[in-house]
DNA sequence: CGGTATCCTCGGAGATACTG
DNA sequence: CAGTATCTCCGAGGATACCG
């Protein structure tokens, strides 16, 4: 069972954003609509049943937004909400600190000449 | 084997945040030095063998620093390095955009009267 | 006390196939 | 095309025990 005390938010918002999909997916829809299929081929490797899952959770969370098109074949949007929005540039904060933090992964250290 | 082309700052910095303990570390630690049994006593559910996990993890991704001492029993000591503390208004960050969007959870959802 | 090794379990996540 | 169900498997993570 679930830790009774636990109401911090930062735990809970990182059952959301933990594992490797949903900060991706968010970052896909950063600036663009996409259907189903495109979020599949923006991420070759994730499956489709946990990219159904991981998109349900964030719409769950209110982070994306779905919009389903009757007809056929099947047509089925997603977009961030507006909170997904605002998530962004904190998210990307994050990512600038790392980057700030852990230039290049150190491959090409001494690329930068001295002078 | 790993992604070769994913050199995506957001994804490799998700790989040490990700899961419950990295972010509730980093507060226990925010602005104080624990010892390994202090951060097991702040947080009774993580296992023995995880804290540790973690700590090395945290510790190599240059969050956490690691102060060991010499003597019997041992006495080691974590804190942020700079780096972690500067991660931490960015973590806290998210965690009010979270409590903004989901006050409370909703469970005393109209305790605020209307006027 | 802090860290690691060993064992074991349980659920996260892939593959596949079916439905609307 | 999008989503769900079923089966399977591997590894994250707990319990325990031992070492420095």
């Amino acid at each position: 069972m679930k830790d009774l005390v636990s109401r911090c938010p930062i735990e809970e918002v990182m059952q959301v954003l933990s594992g490797r999909w949903p900060t991706l997916l968010i970052y896909y829809l950063k600036d663009e609509t996409k259907r189903f299929s495109d979020l599949r081929r923006d991420n070759p490797t994730v499956s489709h049943r946990m990219l159904a899952l991981e998109l349900r959770k964030l719409e769950n969370a209110g982070i994306v937004r779905r919009t389903s098109y009757a007809g056929y074949p099947l047509r089925v949007e997603y977009d961030l909400t507006p909170a997904g929005r605002q998530l962004v540039p904190l998210v990307d904060a994050i990512g600038d600190w790392w980057e700030d933090l852990h230039p290049l992964s150190g491959e090409v250290a001494e690329a930068r000449p001295v002078a």
